[in-house]
DNA sequence: TGGTGATAGTTTAGCTCTAAAGTAGAAAGT
DNA sequence: ACTTTCTACTTTAGAGCTAAACTATCACCA
């Protein structure tokens, strides 16, 4: 269970051999969090392709369906719950508007904003993916024991804060 | 520096007030891990804009650098080093070669292979600008005592493993 | 009330990726 | 030897994202 050396600390080794005082030790944390995002990212398009839907639909609707009843956000808060810029939140609406997962509508008031809202459609796909999405995702994570994943979930936590608030402001 | 509730622990509340029994426990890594990800990875490519190289092409110097002298390898190697498809490597390559920082050349003896080589320019653009990227990493994950990021470095060392093991073939 | 600047969304240009098709050489089987 | 299969790499089609330009509306204030 104590995991021998892996590639990524072969990386660092090889800097230091090629060039003594790389300071490498960002390494083991950085590249290792890049790869198994990769991963994961791969096995979750390859779930949901097989589930019918795309990667990025999905969160767009999970957001919608989490934030409860109506089931309804503005597109810039959608960016903001996805970490994605505005424009890709628009051109993902736009997909998921013409497959009826979705429907836009200018909201009251303000004549700049718009309202998102889940169709019947789009709320029915979340509801039978979800359940089986996280299911498997469970089972990904099973070589650390739970004792292990609450560590990690704390010390990520920990450095998203930190990452965030170190942010420029995206 | 406990750190407080997040966003990430808010959907995981948010799934449950909204639909009791969903399998949530994978949320607090997952998506910890994605966003971390993105954040480090959207932090780099500004780094490397500013410094004048793209990401992409940084990473693809830095694996011919590591690699030792003579600074050579083929573009298959470079695939999987890299973690991203051959057609991927393929375009990189050519965008670094017009850049004037690789050069291809067959390899002698098995006519289908090519050698990828660093030219003396391509070995000056990633010797500038390694440790620079590298020492503003490590500031990143400040907020981590060493002790932590060992701690966090051998987690993820048996998720990467265990993930590795698990993927399709990739 | 009319200008200045902020805000909400959308659109566009440019880039990179994946998946899959295409090209060409090497190996292997009969 | 000749066909088949495999392997290494490249090219293409299609998609998505970011950054930046653009449109429209609102808010503030002289």
């Amino acid at each position: 269970m104590a995991a021998p050396q892996d590639d990524v600390d072969d990386i660092q080794k090889a800097w230091i051999r090629e060039r003594p005082g790389t300071p490498v030790d960002s390494i083991g944390v950085i590249t290792r969090i890049w790869r198994i995002s990769k991963l994961l990212e791969d096995d979750r398009r390859r779930t949901m392709t097989r589930l019918g839907v795309d990667a990025a639909a999905r969160h767009l609707l999970a957001t919608l369906r989490r934030a409860g009843p109506p089931y309804a956000l503005p597109p810039g808060e959608i960016a903001r719950r996805c970490a994605v810029s505005p424009g890709a939140i628009s051109q993902q609406l736009s997909r998921a508007e013409e497959q009826g997962l979705v429907r836009r509508h200018k909201a009251e008031g303000d004549g700049r904003s718009v309202v998102v809202e889940l169709t019947p459609s789009g709320h029915d796909l979340i509801e039978h993916t979800v359940d089986e999405l996280l299911s498997h995702e469970e089972t990904l994570l099973s070589s650390l024991t739970p004792n292990q994943r609450t560590q990690l979930s704390d010390l990520l936590r920990v450095l998203l804060a930190d990452l965030n608030a170190r942010t420029p402001q995206s």
